[in-house]
DNA sequence: TGTAAGGTCTGTAGGGACTACAGGATCAAG
DNA sequence: CTTGATCCTGTAGTCCCTACAGACCTTACA
């Protein structure tokens, strides 16, 4: 099988459908140097080994975890070297999770503004309306 | 008193110190109209009026509950148009109120799942860490 | 009256995290 | 051999601001 390209690599839009990832966004990923510039066939087709697609799986892990860019590429440069501790992860998710919380509350707090000044208003013909007037105020 | 400006009107500055708006956002506002173009002294200083400075508030505090700027819109030009009922306005802000419970849901999820990993972790010096087992799994 | 500091003007770039498109090359199937 | 799908590159757009540069205007004080 001469130039055959190895079962375990994949071209984009393949990466793309197996990962979930949009098609774009890996090529952006590339881009901000979160994936590594993959091989490629000789007319210039990006070909992801299974390394490659265990990365991208990394990071839409992560994202979907909530991390942010910044934070992945820490998780992810720990791991390239090697050189990380339970106790680094942990206390990068514990930081990260520090801030999901604090979102939380801040949008129960909202969420309660909301409820009150929607209990407010009898939502009927009228036209004037207190949660207008809320809005309106001086 | 020949071209004094009337005591009621204030310059873009004083409108963001009065308001709390950053000053930039003021111009933005304007840009996307959602504030009005302001009158001008004769050297092009903006003139906000006190229906502008009103405008302002309305917005900031349709911000501070979270809005976009296209619920602020379609508040606005109900308000506008004086053609609005409570009906109308409590429908929007019900809207808006499922989707800060579902951001609120969403959010609690990922806190459980990042709790859940987060204590599978010791968090001591040891090199495998279980959250990177979670993030790396096949 | 001169001048220096500070406010305001315009247009434009940057951020974060993508997403989408145009215009061309390449590939796979019939 | 042709068609249609996929891939390539570069670039622009999204949302909601925020910040800057370089010029002009205003105000306070000497």
């Amino acid at each position: 099988m001469p130039f055959t390209v190895a079962r375990d690599h994949v071209k984009r839009g393949e990466l793309a459908r197996r990962s979930g990832c949009n098609l774009e966004t890996i090529r952006y990923y590339e881009g901000i140097k979160l994936m590594p510039e993959p091989a490629r066939t000789e007319s210039g087709h990006r070909l992801y080994s299974i390394v490659d697609q265990r990365r991208l799986r990394f990071i839409l892990r992560s994202r979907e975890l909530g991390f942010s860019i910044d934070e992945i590429r820490s998780l992810l440069s720990m791991v390239d070297s090697g050189a990380y501790t339970c106790g680094e992860i942990h206390a990068l998710t514990q930081e990260h999770l520090k801030s999901v919380t604090k979102k939380i509350s801040d949008l129960k707090k909202l969420q309660r503004t909301l409820k009150t000044i929607s209990n407010d208003c009898g939502a009927g013909d009228e036209p004037d309306c207190p949660i207008v007037e809320t809005l309106i105020a001086d």
